[in-house]
RNA sequence: CGCGGGGUGGAGAAGUGGUAUCUCGUCGGGCUCAUAACCCGAAGAUCGGGGGUUCGAAUCCCCCCCCCGCAACCA
């Protein structure tokens, strides 16, 4: 069974940002970790990522910061190919979903599967902005409400008056994108018909034994019935929907989650080539000619389960229906295989907040790796690593992980050995004469070492196999402690030999064992031991010694040792207190909930975002119809039933209402309580999830989002104007 | 009654019917080969709360509370 060829993937990160530790520690660690003890334990093993560089998020992005999409992802790409590469993330391929074999292999599968009747078309009519030259979604359509006069509604409601509209509706409408008039035009998309799909779908979910969350979190959409989900977009970024498939297909492409995970076939295919047998990427993909099923395993965050776990297989089971269909005896396609398992992590938090790149809580790779080695890092997100819940990451937690761990336990276990041998023995390895029980019970411990770790990673058990790669440092201290070489040194000298000799070998295995957490450290450490010959967990092969050889005495009589060293350099109060403020730093330039004044805050860092471009002019007459009032608020509590949800009693003076404001996670209740605000006051009431609002209170967005709200010393009940 | 995951000594975790385990931290002791490291011992948990099933419940059933994610909502 461990013979079936492996492909790992990695969720393919969107090429629009930098990568943080939470990232890390989702789907990219536990993913290097879980490779490098295969490949050691000579599994043939594929393991492949990339850019993720399509999608509307990084159209749009483009177009506001007045540059190509091309232009973005190609810095991002580079970016974090070089973070994960610092941070020893050894993919065996890295590429990008703008490469020419995956556009051929997401549109040669995008065209079988139409082929075979696998997509259904639907037709509906869209805005269309002839000077962009792209649909666009309702909320890109701006224009004057033709309830209330509004000149900002969206082209799905009106933020001023409620009404829920529809963008023919708008009076002027305009695109935001190039503030041209929209053109209403019929549009086809192809849908993968997940509905029709759900019954073989849920009958290969239902033999699987993944994590709780992920088999929860599918059984749930099962439960809610699959509907069909479209797999084209109008966009000019992306794939194009190839030509010659039946229908129109000109600014049409395929739909991020289309094309994304077939990524991990096209980079599968690069890595091939690379490689030099274009056809080998089959053997990790597609059932053998001889029945040989290969295994894949999709390493993600929770939030992709459902892509990963449902519309990606459902993708594979509509292209194997398609080459079955098309029954095409000169070019018989085997089957691909589906997932046979997906251990998506939960979330890691920092300090004890949720990660927020816009607020800058976050710690970036570059930076981290700028302070501290990868090791110390990957040592200290492997043992936290979000397998069941959601983690939290502290610096406090690193430091003391890396200092009592990794460098008490293992570190100093090591160094002892190692000294010792140095002063005692002539710097070389004892022979081991009439082993005490003390020496057997040790040798036996490494002996079953690697086969009860490697089960915890075969198992993803990640936490536990680097907590039981720890543990058999510990239990060479305890080893040492016990048959007190010191002492015997001078009244048994051969006990003394034999516990050195016995110390060296547990080094050598960990030697081997340490590699897939810290490859680093256990380079040093075969280094210091002068042990040659380990097998690189980078790439796959059977050369020289492997994961099981860990288990057995690995240094001949005699062998002469290195140089002894510190093995784990300590991480130092200062480094970790420069990391906490410098996070401080970034989190209190952009966090709404620092309390600093309008005066101290024009000191912070300026954001990069451009501001919102003026909105069209105005007569007098649509701005009279407003009435706004000073109003001051006397009672601010959580709405009962929605999460963004504020819920305000305002006195105007003349009486006291009720208004509801979606702010909740941009200000605190208790602060806005008693404050005097502006109040639109003959906004038609509209009730949202059971409580009714009456009327507006307006707030300040700045540029990077956050809200702030518009005060004013005016007596409740004023008429602003 | 939206859906899913989780709540175990100060912190982080293991434990799916039979004396509550491990790591860190704290306190006490020991050792000196070693990175003020290591080893031994102790204190500390009525396993989120309440009911129930059982000879026996952290574990099974019911109700409730809290945290996280998804969905909804953001006048």
């Amino acid at each position: 069974m461990p013979d079936r060829p492996l492909l790992v993937t990695s969720a393919l990160p969107y090429a629009n940002g930098p990568l943080h530790l939470g990232h890390l520690a989702g789907a990219y660690l536990p993913a290097d970790l879980y490779v490098r003890q295969q490949r050691l334990a000579g599994r043939d093993v594929v393991w492949v990522c990339g850019s993720d560089e399509h999608g509307a998020a990084i159209a749009i992005r483009a177009r506001q910061e007045e540059t190509s999409p091309q232009a973005i992802v190609d810095r991002y790409h580079a970016e974090l190919k070089e973070a994960f590469a610092g941070f020893g993330i050894a993919f065996d391929v890295y590429g990008r979903t703008t490469s020419q074999t995956h556009r051929e292999t997401s549109q040669s599968l995008f065209r079988s599967i139409e082929a075979a009747g696998g997509f259904v078309r639907q037709t509906s009519t869209q805005l269309y902005d002839p000077e962009a030259g792209l649909f666009l979604a309702d909320r890109f359509v701006v224009g004057t409400c033709p309830v209330c006069g509004y000149d900002k509604a969206y082209g799905d409601q009106c933020e001023n008056c409620g009404s829920t509209l529809a963008p023919d509706d708008l009076i002027e409408p305009s695109s935001t994108l190039s503030g041209a008039r929209p053109e209403r035009r019929e549009t086809t998309h192809w849908f993968l018909p997940l509905g029709e799909m759900q019954p073989q779908l849920a009958e290969w979910i239902g033999t699987k034994e993944w994590k709780p969350n992920v088999l929860g979190q599918v059984r749930s959409w099962l439960d809610g019935g699959l509907s069909d989900r479209a797999m084209t977009r109008d966009l000019d970024w992306g794939v194009p929907v190839p030509p010659g498939v039946d229908g129109e297909t000109d600014g049409k492409v395929l739909y991020v989650w289309f094309d994304a995970p077939i990524g991990y076939v096209s980079m599968t295919k690069e890595w091939a080539e690379a490689e030099g047998d274009a056809e080998r990427w089959r053997r990790y993909w597609q059932v053998h000619p001889d029945g040989t099923e290969p295994e894949l395993v999709h390493f993600i965050g929770k939030d992709n389960i459902v892509f990963h776990c449902l519309v990606f297989p459902a993708t594979l089971m509509a292209a194997n229906r398609a080459a079955d269909a098309a029954g095409n005896a000169a070019q018989p396609d085997r089957p691909f295989v589906l997932p046979s398992n997906v251990p998506a992590n939960e979330f890691l938090n920092l300090e004890g907040r949720k990660l927020s790149t816009s607020r800058g809580w976050a710690v970036w790779a570059d930076e981290a790796l700028a302070a501290f080695d990868a090791d110390p890092l990957r040592y200290a997100l492997a043992v936290g690593l979000p397998e069941t819940k959601d983690a939290d990451f502290t610096w406090a937690d690193f430091q003391n992980r890396v200092n009592s761990e990794l460098a008490d336990v293992v570190g100093n276990f090591c160094n002892r050995a190692l000294t010792f041998a140095e002063r005692f023995c002539d710097n070389a390895v004892p022979e081991l004469v009439g082993p005490s029980d003390a020496d057997r019970q040790m040798l036996a411990a490494l002996a079953a070492a690697p086969a009860e770790i490697g089960r915890a990673y075969q198992d993803v058990r990640l936490r536990d196999a680097v907590a039981q790669t720890v543990q058999i440092a510990r239990l060479g201290n305890q080893y040492l402690q016990e048959t007190e070489p010191w002492k015997t040194r001078k009244t048994d000298e051969q006990a003394m030999r034999n516990t050195i000799a016995v110390a060296l070998q547990v080094c050598a295995g960990l030697g081997i064992l340490l590699e897939p957490v810290v490859p680093g450290v256990a380079g040093r450490l075969r280094e210091m031991l002068n042990l040659e010959g380990v097998r690189s967990s980078e790439r796959a092969g059977t050369d020289g010694l492997g994961w099981d050889d860990a288990g057995r005495p690995l240094l001949e009589p005699g062998h002469a040792l290195g140089t002894p060293g510190i093995l784990v350099e300590k991480v130092e109060d200062e480094a970790v207190e420069a990391q906490r403020e410098l996070l401080r730093t970034r989190a209190a330039n952009a966090s709404p909930e620092s309390p600093t004044t309008t005066a101290s805050g024009a000191e912070a860092a300026e954001p990069e975002t451009p501001y919102a471009p003026l909105a069209d002019e105005i007569v007098f007459d649509q701005f009279a119809p407003l009435d706004m009032r000073v109003g001051r608020i006397v009672a601010a509590e959580p709405h009962p039933n929605a999460d963004k949800l504020l819920r305000f009693d305002v006195d105007l003076g003349f009486e006291t209402r009720q208004v509801l404001s979606g702010v909740r996670e941009h200000l605190a209740p208790e602060d806005l309580l008693g404050q005097r605000v502006v109040v639109v006051a003959n906004l038609k009431p509209r009730t949202i999830r059971g409580l009714e609002s009456n009327g507006m209170i307006l707030f300040a967005e700045d540029r990077d989002g956050r809200l702030l709200l518009v005060t004013t010393d005016g007596e409740p009940g004023a008429i602003v104007k």
